[in-house]
DNA sequence: CGGATTGATAGCCATGCGGTTATGAATTAA
DNA sequence: TTAATTCATAACCGCATGGCTATCAATCCG
């Protein structure tokens, strides 16, 4: 789906969520509030770009009484990462690198 | 430079800029005539997404006589890679998917 | 030279998107 | 039960951005 691919560079385009995102990689699981006190926007601004992150199965929610946690869902840049590889090569490289040290452990 | 980064990830956001982008990876050197008579979108929109690639180092243009040949520069992916890595822990990922598969073969 | 082609820029318009405040629903605490 | 906390949604606003047409400069061809 090429679909999916346009959702999550969107999702990633702005610096805003992009933040976001890489605290709950740091930081592991966390709730709005506590996203909020340092993402530097209002509160409803958070929960809304949670929701973008959400669509694009980068973050998943867990609500637990009347707080939200979230945390991130690495996973969900895989179609990143495939479209790299077909663009560059870069990935390529170094896989095929990893590659050559396995055969030669294999002999 | 996170600025670079943003640029970087501004740039690849939108899906015809993409498009363009990925064509290029594919088909190598080509002019804006031939990049704009499959994008879907006029000449000057054209033109106006290859700055955008050119300024976020995604593309580097050639000018021969009265045309301009653009080409990708994989390298200016590097950012991207480099951000992925740190956010996902993929290559480890990987390497562990891989080193289950050196166990498998071990035994 | 004169007409045609190519690409870049300017100017305009519509839409999308991120930010805000206001508010409501649900849960917790007093 | 009342008050306070937490989060989500709605409504609104301003700006950035992508698309277009028009145009200009430069180059190539007759």
């Amino acid at each position: 789906m090429a679909k999916a691919r346009d959702t999550l560079f969107a999702a990633l385009s702005d610096p805003t969520r992009r933040g976001i995102f890489e605290r709950l990689c740091r930081d592991g699981d966390l709730t709005v509030r506590a996203l909020t006190l340092q993402s530097g926007v209002s509160q409803p601004a958070v929960s809304r770009h949670l929701k973008t992150l959400k669509q694009a199965g980068l973050v998943i929610d867990r609500p637990e009484g009347r707080q939200t946690h979230y945390s991130a869902r690495r996973e969900g840049l895989g179609p990143l990462v495939d479209w790299t590889r077909q663009m560059g090569g870069f990935w390529e490289e170094r896989l095929d690198a990893l590659e050559d040290v396995l055969k030669r452990m294999d002999q």
